[in-house]
DNA sequence: TCATGCGGCTTGGGATCCCAAAGTCAAGCG
DNA sequence: CGCTTGACTTTGGGATCCCAAGCCGCATGA
């Protein structure tokens, strides 16, 4: 029920996306419908809506005459995106500054704050931390986007929020680097870091300093496109599902083939 | 060939939206896949994939338990919709800034402002003239869209741009506002003073100053708002019907009713 | 030999059919 | 008299069928 709660075609498209994103389909090549069909098991109409919602996802075009071509994301369009949802956090974090019902909202900051800070000092980077982490980091930046008083800012982030790592409060890591104690204690900086980044973030948004709510959030979203572009440079060939990891979307969870007959 | 040079889901979905938004629905109410069958009549394959596109654009969302429902966008939400393109469009003056290659693009921008300060000199405000001027302010704002080089800002602005006033580039005016000669003569300051931020946003692209485009791209994103909450101030019971002109999406033009028979 | 036209084949779009789930109404029971 | 339950009806989801519009290839004529 973990990716199925919605109905076939949302499903099947989640499960297409998937697909393309692990890069199961060449770049470029062309998806006719009943060749998805019988790949996935399931008739032409539900193909169909998947391969309009993906299309407006922007995973597939419509290709010169006659079907559609997968267009798999690179690292480099994760980049931009990220810069453009850290764009929109920014604009939320400066409503919110504004806003003057904010103060509601404020105790949620705080938990998020407190519970990232008690499981940065545990000092385990294990699956089970990561996920809590990601969670309280996750409760954070929509606390921000639905407290900002701007309903639109939230759904655009949204609507982009199907690519990996592009889902709001989503952690990216390296899985090889938690593997090493050097690496963990460098994660734990990195986490501490953002932290602190969270409550300066809170406290502008609590005195009213929008500018310096918008700078920092700014701020707090590039730290990881670094992250990703320092990958980048030491890995040439660095491909997305290197980095996918604990950014709310399990792809290895995503089955790919069809899994029953009849 | 106007509104119907994709195919019919497509165009469907388009009418259906320029329907709700132009009130031919009532708020909330239940929008079943039969009813619009024979509302314009066509299948209910086409229908399935229009209420698809439609329910991602928010303009309807799944009520409840069965079908749908129709939410309407307000002029709150317009507003909040135009500050988060406005935003958007600042990232990118701020990038395009920013860009290495961003002088091949300047005569663009420089022929676009050029040309509006032509059509302003005019002194007329007729259809025509405000098309043309609509065209080339998209031209500009586009440019810079395109020139950012990242491509995901326009991309998300395409996201949100089927409401009404969110084109890149669309201009809003009051109809009644036209007919007189006071209003002409406000509309034509208008227009030069957006055509002023113009030049000022073209200087500090030209330049480099990454900080005085962005800040300037907001202000000048920020008039339209504010021209729109004069409206809201003067009319209590503002509709989007009153406002909706020259934003390249000519709802008129859109019929709602079926046309053929058999 | 090359170009052009015709015919078949592939493929996507739209319509219709079937089924399952949810909502509703009414009747019976407490 | 009210609540519950079961049957009917409505409606949305999926499958299949039909049609039209592109591609491909072959053949024929220049």
């Amino acid at each position: 029920m973990n990716a199925s709660m919605d109905s076939i075609d949302t499903d099947l498209a989640a499960r297409i996306r998937a697909a393309i994103i692990q890069g199961k389909f060449h770049e470029g090549e062309r998806l006719s419908e009943a060749q998805l069909c019988d790949l996935f098991g399931v008739s032409r109409t539900p193909v169909r809506l998947a391969l309009r919602l993906l299309e407006r996802e922007g995973v597939i075009r419509r290709g010169g005459g006659r079907g559609y071509q997968v267009h798999s994301p690179t690292v480099a369009d994760i980049l931009q995106a990220v810069q453009v949802r850290g764009h929109l956090e920014s604009l939320a974090a400066r409503l919110m500054a504004m806003s003057p019902g904010r103060h509601n909202q404020l105790p949620n900051l705080a938990a998020a704050i407190d519970e990232i800070e008690r499981l940065i000092g545990l000092g385990v980077m294990d699956d089970a931390t990561l996920r809590q982490l990601q969670q309280q980091n996750a409760n954070f930046h929509k606390t921000i986007l639905d407290g900002c008083g701007n309903d639109f800012v939230g759904f655009t982030c949204n609507q982009i929020s199907h690519l990996p790592m592009l889902e709001v409060g989503s952690m990216v890591f390296d899985r090889q680097v938690l593997s090493s104690p050097q690496g963990v204690e460098r994660s734990l900086f990195r986490l501490r870091f953002g932290n602190a980044q969270h409550k300066v973030i809170y406290e502008a948004i609590q005195k009213g300093d929008a500018v310096r709510a918008e700078g920092v959030m700014r701020e707090h979203s590039n730290t990881m496109v670094e992250y990703i572009e320092v990958f980048e440079k030491r890995n040439e060939a660095l491909t997305l599902s290197d980095l996918i990891s604990y950014s709310g979307i399990d792809l290895a969870q995503v089955q790919t083939a069809a899994p029953l007959s009849g």
